[in-house]
DNA sequence: GTCTATAACGCGATAGAC
DNA sequence: GTCTATCGCGTTATAGAC
């Protein structure tokens, strides 16, 4: 049986949405960190207590995020291009899908990836979400290195984590050194068809 | 002119160094953005507005260590070992050497590469001190590059640039899931000589 | 019941007077 | 070094309005 919203569950919903908004628009501005209550609060013409009436916490607005976050991320990460083209081409598109997620949602990336809230942990069933999240990117890059194209010395587990490596410092270093620049440009974020190439020319037939 | 101490700036400065300890240790324990001036005051048997005789704000102690922090990297990272060996040797050693670091220090790491702090700026001191230790670094990668015992098709830069994405890459992902694993231990800790080998399997001649 | 407001608590960093 | 006071924050309790 499909859930009938009324019409009052409908505006709640709607309010939801709008805090969940601006909270990413105040955490963009000002870093993760730095998201005050009372500034979600006025830019919604009502005062801090009746947040309450929407999210338990603060650490539940973050706790939300985080787990759109890591369902965002699974949809890139499923939709990107070239998952049928060569090993090379799916190597690019997995770094640079990976780059761009982080580079265009740098809140939740800060969030999702690198804790930067003292008291935040994500809930059980966030967590969750995040971890399975996690997996089916980790089997795309095992399924990839299984097509057997290359020769590897080490287990595909290995070689698997060297790339998720790869991938995750130029993507950090991108960020912290131009987060302004779109993936391609900038010192770090132009590196993705070189470090893919280093990758090839070590492990390729 | 040498400056002398007299008794008392040396209780002031033995006073300090109290401080910043204390501030380590709890920021070890309950991480760098959880860090309260009344607890430091409160093992130092004071109260905390005393604090702002030692320190001009919560801030000026973050500095001081942020500034600490690049200084003692500098130094392991020039007396790391096997400066005059193979160039495997060397980046097997800066590699490790810099995830050390980072695994025994990871208050100090926090606060130098990940900027968990929402107020915290480096003053502009600490940040010349701080370019200047990255910048010996990335010297000490590009001269073992220069020595020619590879043949890249790229720019010296970039490839110095892939190492250090590669080698922040798994130090992140180290601490990020096993951080109370030693360096050589853990699923990513224990990648450093692969990651090595394969930059020498697609350079080396 | 659902939303909002006001008041108040507790805690943190910080400024000023002694 | 202290004490006192302020200010901002997340949070709770409570009571009125729809």
């Amino acid at each position: 049986m499909a859930k009938q919203f009324t019409r009052r569950e409908q505006v709640r919903q709607e309010t939801i949405e709008e805090i969940l908004s601006i909270a990413r628009e105040e955490m963009q501005e000002n870093g993760v960190a730095a998201l005050s209550l009372g500034v979600i609060a006025k830019r919604l013409g009502m005062r801090t207590p009746s947040l309450y009436t929407y999210f338990d916490s603060k650490n539940a607005i973050y706790d939300e995020l985080f787990r759109r976050g890591f369902v965002e991320f699974g949809q890139w990460m499923d939709e990107r291009p070239h998952q049928d083209g060569t090993l090379q081409q799916n190597l690019q598109s997995a770094m640079s899908t990976y780059m761009r997620f982080a580079q265009e949602n740098q809140d939740l990336y800060q969030l999702m990836f690198q804790r930067p809230v003292p008291g935040f942990v994500p809930s059980e069933e966030s967590m969750a979400v995040s971890l399975a999240r996690l997996d089916s990117v980790r089997g795309q890059f095992t399924r990839l290195l299984e097509r057997e194209e290359i020769t590897l010395k080490i287990p595909y587990e290995e070689a698997r984590d060297l790339i998720i490596a790869f991938q995750h410092g130029l993507t950090e270093l991108h960020l912290a050194n131009s987060p302004e620049l779109p993936v391609g440009q900038g010192r770090f974020g132009k590196l993705i068809p070189q470090a893919v190439q280093i990758i090839l020319d070590a492990w390729k037939k």
